[in-house]
Formats: structure tokens, sequence, C-alpha cells
RNA sequence: GCGGGCGUGAUGGAAUGGUAGACAUACCGGACUUAAAAUCCGGAGGCCUUAGCGCCGUGCGGGUUCAAGUCCCGCCGCCCGCACCA
């Protein structure tokens, strides 16, 4: 008997489907299904990870599939970004060349594995055909108002005279230049996605196919605040200061205010920066990076400025004002008042420079007049204590209290604050979607005319000097302004690639379209049914996404109904791997890849000189630990059904998902072991059998297609893969009539079509099944051979198991007792007495407690 | 720092509040073989001078319940995100 070569049986598959265009997707009269995977950015080459997204989403597509639904199931690239930058620089390579190189080689190694893709639809965000329809967007967004522009902070380097992203600041210096990096003001483009926080919020109640997890993510993302906003009267500030304006959601905790603090970037701090100290003091807080990260952990600072704001409440009573750097410019006003006793950060900032601690909230369990503050600030529930009128009142009234008179005293009022910033969307960088707008010199700022668009990245550019290559460009700048035809300049920000992302699941539904979308394709494909990808863009991508589902809509470009996008998300874990070293010269860890080492008895040696390994932890697969197998090598060895089964057996999907080579192994046996079956069956022809097994075997048939068909919906592969596993030593072991084990193995090719769709053809081949496998019809589990006529019940005394009995499926609950109190062993628990309690719990458990 | 998640045998994991450890890996034993590989069959959570109708057991400490891996409260550890990485 041969064995299953997957080298040949693969592409001969591929080739089927191909010739056959099976996975071509177009509008017909059947209901719809739109699977998507998060498409990749094209770094080179597929790593675990995407073989692990993608055989999800495909035995998603192809299970849909088989219940008769038209499946959309594209694939694309997020192509723009600073990789191609940095290996156009590294490499001089131009980025545009880099990228659809890396294109081509990922498509290359993504193929093979047997995708259920409609590759017609591919499409890379870097294609002007694709970017030029943003940048369309982008001049209808503008004129919707949702666009505009700002000073923004940005990472400068000094050195580099370049703009840094975050990643490439560490430890507050440039990456390449090493040098401190400074914070710096541009003029920069934004989105309004901050009008539409209320929306965005109370819609996350409507997303019921997404995880708990990501909604309360995206919930506090947004950060509704319901506070108050009211102007302290200040002294001592310099003129053109009227009032301090705070904001607080705490206005309950006022007299026990001790301090006002504001950020070293609010109007006030940059206006006494002719004091020299302060200038100092500041520039020093701007060291600090400027992710929140970062401000929030830093040592808590401040300066004394020497001003001082009034109680509103009580004229005698000065708080001093502080510059502080824990205070974020970005939320509220930028500033606020310390109340040290219920806020942790204002109480360490108060221990340190010694201003006072008053409790104002006592809990309800401890004594008022002894209740002090330690080293924690005490933020949970109680009554108002030391705060005058207030005292006694819950926290509620007291926040509704001081809020009521502060609006009477005129001097603030009730607020919602958000968290949620607007999306700041320009890039001093080549490699993205260009803005396109011109900057006149009389008309302003002018979106280019949409005939001319795309407006194409030029493709003479160098990388010899850092910063944006757009902006020493010697033509591609100078244009006729769109409005009066004077010379002008062109904006040579690009966009964020996020916005490449947040729309490239619409365009998937009319790739090849001269608009943006088409309207009819639209209401159609929309929305995503299911969508699948990294929890790492719980926040960011698909709040962004969710923003640009509704400006597109505004904007005309998307129907109602795709307001919200995605139906239903599911957030993939990693792959992840040991981790293999050995000792270098310098005494840190040379580390080493999984080809390098060989395994023996839980102890690790190089292959090449013996020299021992150590492993390292189990860590998500990343090339800077080595610890990567290549999916093509696997594809390679064992073929790309192997690798498909591995990664979706058990773990379960949500969770992380260990590689290892031994697990690799199984999965190959495994499917060895269900083509060996396959050709033994063909081989025994119509070899009778026992006729009470094949009723047996028909009830496991419909055991499994239950129990993968619940695994599937649920998201839950892993048990799909146990029950196939299991299903399998059930034909295995089988002695009925070989047209019956024939049967069985047809429902399994059914079953494993979409976790192995190529051995699942050549079984269906084998066995005579009809065309192909992947349009072969799901199977039914009959519910009538589902239940045994008898079923095990455990038996406890006082909720321990002690024994079991075997009892009719359909026995009533009397019956049941009855014949647990004559068990045995339960005669014996009760020693002659009568039980307290009998608990019976059909088809699950009996209890008795004694 | 803030927000979110996870924690079960040697390992990955299974378990509508109802027999903890399905299924798989690694391991051990047996069959087949000159031998090995492959394959097939079987074993197995831990403990014990008591091998049982025994005791213990789902990160730790409490609680609710006839019954807790599952629900509640408090800890510990690890992982992810934090707005210019994609």
């Amino acid at each position: 008997m041969e064995r299953y070569n997957a080298k040949v049986v693969e592409p001969k598959w591929q080739k089927a489907w191909e010739d056959a265009q099976t996975f071509m997707a177009e509008r017909d009269a059947r209901e719809k299904y739109y699977v998507l995977e998060m498409f990749p950015y094209p770094s080179g080459r597929i790593h675990m990870g995407h073989v692990r997204n993608y055989t999800m989403g495909d035995v998603v597509a192809r299970y849909k599939s088989a219940r008769g639904f038209n499946v959309l199931h594209p694939m694309g690239w997020d192509a723009f970004g600073m990789p191609a930058e940095n290996a156009a620089m590294e490499k001089k390579v131009h980025p545009g060349d880099w990228t659809y190189q890396n294109i081509a080689d990922m498509r290359d190694q993504l193929k093979p594995m047997g995708l259920s893709i409609d590759w017609s639809r591919e499409f890379a965000t870097c294609d002007p055909e694709y970017y030029g329809q943003q940048q369309s967007m982008f001049i209808d967004m503008m004129e919707a108002g949702l666009v505009y522009r700002k000073n923004a902070v940005v990472n400068w380097d000094p050195v580099d005279m370049t703009v840094l992203a975050n990643e490439q600041v560490i430890d507050g210096k440039g990456w390449r230049s090493g040098a401190p990096v400074e914070r710096k003001e541009l003029t920069q483009w934004f989105f309004r996605i901050s009008d539409y926080s209320e929306e965005l919020l109370t819609a996350i109640d409507d997303l019921k196919g997404w995880p708990e997890k990501v909604r309360l993510m995206q919930q506090n993302w947004i950060g509704r605040s319901q506070g108050l906003r009211f102007a302290f009267e200040m002294t001592g500030a310099p003129d053109g200061f009227g009032g301090l304006e705070v904001y607080t959601t705490r206005p309950d905790t006022l007299f026990g205010a001790s301090f006002a603090a504001i950020s070293c970037d609010h109007p006030l701090a940059k206006a006494l920066e002719d004091n020299p100290e302060i200038a100092a003091f500041n520039a020093e807080c701007r060291k600090t990076g400027t992710s929140e990260e970062d401000l929030e952990k830093a040592e808590k600072k401040g300066f004394d400025t020497g001003i001082v704001v009034t109680h509103p409440f009580h004229p005698d009573w000065q708080l001093p004002v502080y510059i502080a750097n824990f205070i974020l410019m970005g939320y509220g006003t930028g500033a606020i008042f310390g109340c040290p006793a219920h806020d942790q950060r204002d109480l360490d900032f108060a221990r340190k420079y010694g201003l006072t601690v008053t409790p104002v909230v006592c809990p309800e369990d401890a004594d008022a007049d002894s209740f002090t503050i330690g080293d924690e600030a005490y933020v949970g529930p109680g009554r108002m204590i030391n705060s005058r009128f207030l005292d006694g009142k819950t926290i509620e009234d007291a926040k509704t209290e001081v809020t009521k008179r502060i609006a009477e005293m005129k001097a603030g009022s009730a607020e919602t604050q958000y968290r949620l910033r607007d999306w700041g969307v320009s890039r001093q960088r080549y490699w993205g979607c260009p803005i396109p707008v011109v900057h006149c010199p009389s008309c302003g700022v002018v979106p280019e005319k949409k005939e001319n668009l795309p407006v194409v990245l030029p493709k003479d550019v160098s990388f010899d000097t850092p910063g944006n290559p757009l902006d020493r460009h010697p033509t591609w700048r100078n244009v006729a302004c769109p409005k009066c035809g004077a010379d002008a300049l062109r904006e040579t920000d690009t966009m964020d690639t996020f916005v490449d992302s947040s729309w490239y699941f619409a365009r998937f539904t009319a790739p090849r379209a001269e608009t943006p979308t088409v309207m009819e394709e639209a209401e159609y494909w929309m929305n995503v049914d299911q969508y699948i990808g990294g929890i790492e863009h719980a926040i960011l991508h698909l709040l962004y996404s969710r923003f640009f589902a509704r400006a597109m809509q505004k904007t005309g470009h998307l129907p109602e109904k795709a307001i919200e996008p995605f139906n239903a998300l599911f957030t993939q874990g990693m792959v992840t791997h040991e981790t293999y070293s050995t000792k270098g010269k310098d005494g840190r860890p040379v580390w080493r890849t999984p080809d390098e080492v060989r395994l023996e008895d839980g102890t690790a040696r190089l292959i090449e000189t013996g020299e021992a390994v150590d492993i390292g932890p189990v860590i998500k697969m990343s090339k800077s630990k080595k610890n990567v197998v290549d999916p093509e090598d696997i594809i390679d060895q064992y073929g790309a059904d192997t690798a498909r089964w591995f990664v979706m057996s058990d773990s379960p999907p949500e969770r992380d998902v260990e590689w290892t080579a031994s697990g690799a192994e199984a999965a190959w046996k495994h499917l060895q072991r269900v083509w060996r079956l396959t050709a033994e069956a063909v081989e025994k022809g119509d070899l009778a059998g026992d006729a009470l097994e094949a009723e047996a075997l028909l009830k496991a048939t419909h055991k499994c297609i239950d129990e993968v068909t619940n695994g599937i919906e649920g998201f839950a592969f892993n048990k799909s893969v146990a029950a196939l596993y299991q299903f399998t030593n059930t034909i295995a072991k089988s002695d009925a009539p070989n047209s019956d084990i024939k049967d069985a193995l047809q429902t399994l090719a059914v079953l494993m079509q979409p976790m192995t769709p190529h051995l699942a053809e050549e079984v269906w081949a084998a066995m005579d099944g009809a065309g192909l496998v992947a349009n072969a019809e799901w199977p039914t589990a009959d519910p009538k051979l589902l239940v045994d006529d008898e079923i095990v019940l455990p038996i406890q005394i006082n909720g321990k198991r002690r024994d079991e009995i075997r009892v009719a499926a359909d026995a009533s609950k009397d019956d049941i007792e009855a014949l647990a109190l004559k068990n045995l062993v339960v005669q014996k628990a009760l020693d002659g007495g009568n039980p307290k309690k009998v608990i019976v719990v059909p088809g699950r458990i009996i209890n008795v407690v004694v």
C-alpha cells in the first residue's frame, strides 16, 4: 500500500480547485457569508501566526460553504509602513520594489496552504488603484467636516532631523542616532473620531458577536466620565489668565483638595517659561516619551509656581498651583485639583511635597474621627466627612450637591468627558498614502481635484539622508493650485497606515471599482460575518474601522447596514515555541533556531557541535529570539494539511498554541492513518461484517457530526479535532461490513474537509464521492442516533462520588431515586437510617445527603 | 501607572454549577520484526509499612451551594494593549 504523499496530492487538488474556480465569489440568490482574517503586512515571509490565522478563517469559510452559503473569503496586503523605508535605507532598495517582491514571495508561500480564497479580489494598499480611492474619500471627509488640522507633538530626533515613531524611541533616545529625543510641535491632520465618542460607545452594546473582553477594552478606551468642569479664581498668574479651569470626576472630594496642578504643556505653564527654572522644569518633563505609559510610570515630579487658587467655597482657603509631570494635556483641561486622600497619584505627589492629606470620604465601617490615610489612597464608597455642608452625604449625593452649587455660582458646570482623542493621521514619511491636498499661498489649503487622483508617490526618491524624501523632491511638490492655478506646494505628509486598514474590508466587495465602493456590492456582501485576528488589534484598528464605517456612510460610500462592519469578531492566540540558547563569549545568550538543536530526553544539544543548549521559556515566535519554525519547511516536509491540522488541534483557538516538533509529527501520523484506513477499505471491497457493529458505527458517525459541527460553530476547533480523532479510532476498530466502513469514511472526509482539504478530497475520491468534497454538503446529525438507551449515572454521597448505576435513558426521577437507594454503597452509608435529602438530576447525577 | 486577559497531570488541553483529566503528546509495558523504524494492543493525576467502599487534588486564602475547575470576595504569578509598530 502506498503511503499518502502530500507533495503529489496537495498540488493536484489545488489545481482542481483552481480549474473549477471553486472559491470565486459572485453575487447570487444564496445567502452570503463573508469571512475575513486580518490581512498581513508583507514582511517577506509567512510565519506560523499567519498559518494559524488563515487556517481558522479557512475552516469557517469551507464549513459555511458546505452549509450552503455563498462565501466571500478574500486576501490582500497591508502594504504601507515603516519597515519598507528601513529596508530602503539599509539595503538600498526602493520601498515599493521591496514591498511588491515580499508580496510575491508571501503569495507563493500562502498558496500551497490550500486556502479557499478568492484570489481574483487580491489587492495591496500600496496599489495606486487602492490608495487613490482612499484619497478620494479623504476629500469627501474634508467636505463633510470630518477632517481638520491642528498642532500636535511628535518625537523629534535632533541629529537625524527626523520624526520618530514611539517604537523608534528607546530610553528617550533615537534608535539610530542615540541622541536624546525632543518633543516638537507640528501642524498635522486629524479625523474627528471624537465627534463619534458617544455613538461608538453605545453601539458597543449591540456588538453581540464580539468577545466581551474586546467590548470592555473599547469601552474603557473611549472612557466616558461624568464630571465637573469649573474655574478656580487664580492669584499671581501672568496677565491674560483669568481663572484656572479644571476638570474632575470627583467633585465630592473638593474639601479634601490640597493643591492644584497643571500639565507642562498647559498654556499657563508655557507662559511662565520666562522664569528659567520653570523653563528648565518643563523641558525636563518633556524629555519623557509621548506615550501614556511613559508619562504615568515616570516618578511624580512637580514645581511650585508660587501662583495660588482660591477654594470655591471658602475665600480664605488657598491652594498652591504646581506644574506636574503626571497631568495629561490631552485629557480634560490639562489641569486638576489634587485630593491626596482619595487618589493614589495625588497621594504620592502630596507625600513627596509635604502637602496636607485630609480624608473626606469615610468607609461605612470606619470611625470618622480616627479615620486616616496611610500609604494608600481610599477610593471606595462611604460617607462624607470634614466637608462642611456635605458631611454625612453619600459620594453620589455630594457630587450632585457640589455640581449644583458651582453651577449656581456660575463657576462651572457638569460635563461629560471622553478619554478618546481625535485621530492624528499625519505621518512625515514617504511610504504611505499621500494626503491629497495642496497648499496655495493665496487660497490656503485646497483639496486636489478628484480627476487628478490618484496623487501617486514619485518613484525617483532617495533614502540617503533621513527625513521625508517627499519634502526634498525636486518636482513632485511643485504643483498648480487646483483652485486658482497659481504656483503651490503639495502636502508632503502621508496617512497613518491605520487608515489603509480601516476600510479594506469594504473594498474587497468591489476591489476593481473606480469608486471606493459599489453600493449594490456592499449591500449584498457587507457586513463581514466573521472577522478573525490578533487581540493586539482589539482597540485601535477595530475602533478606527468602526469610525470609518460611519464616515463612509456619511459620505455615501457604505449602506446603512454597514455602520458596524464586523458582525462577529474572534481574537486568536499566538503561536509560541521554546527558546534555545548557548552561552556566548560575553556571557550573554546566543539564540539558536529549533533547526540547530537536537532534543533528547529533555536535554538539548547543538546538532553541529554537540554543545549543551539551554531550553528557555515558551514565548511568541520572534526573529530576535530565533524560536521560529518556518511554515514553508513544515509544508515541504509534511504538507499543508499537517500544518493546518496541527494548528487547529490541542489549544483552543483563542489561547496560545505551542509549536512542537512531536506535535507536528503526531499530526502527520494521524493523517497517514486516515489514508491507511481508506486504502484498506478500498482493498476489502464488499467484505461482510457484523450488523450490530454497523449500527454502533452509524451512531459514532452522527455523534462525530454533532461534535465537529458544534466545535466549528463555537470556535472550538480543538474539540472538533478531538472528535475526529475519536471517530477515526472507532472506524479503525470497527468490525462493521465494509460498505458501512466506507460510508463512515466518506462522512469523515466531509467533516475533515475544512481542516485538511487535500486529504479530504483524496479520501472522498477513493470512496467514489461525487465531484469535489469542497462542494459537498455538510451532513446533519440525526438526534435519534445521538442518544443511548441506557446511561451510567454517578452516585454521590454528600457530594463525593462513591459508585455508579446503569439506568434506562428515559427513567423517571422517582425510579432513579428508588434504584439509587437500593445501591449497596448507599445502603451502607445510610446505615439503616433515612437520607436527609436525595438530589436526582436526570441524565446527570444522583446525590444522597446523609 | 492604567485597561484587558490567562492560570487544570510530565506536556497541550476536556468538563450547560453535576463522575475532574475526554482527545493528543511524551513516557512505560506487550505483539509483530534477526533488529530497528512503522504499525497494532494495553497502562498511567498524586499519596500510602493500611492498596481501600482509603486520603489528597484544577495558582494561593476565604465564602455561597446538596454539589465549585466553573459563581462571589481578597491575593500571587504570567501575558497583551496604551493612541507614530503593524
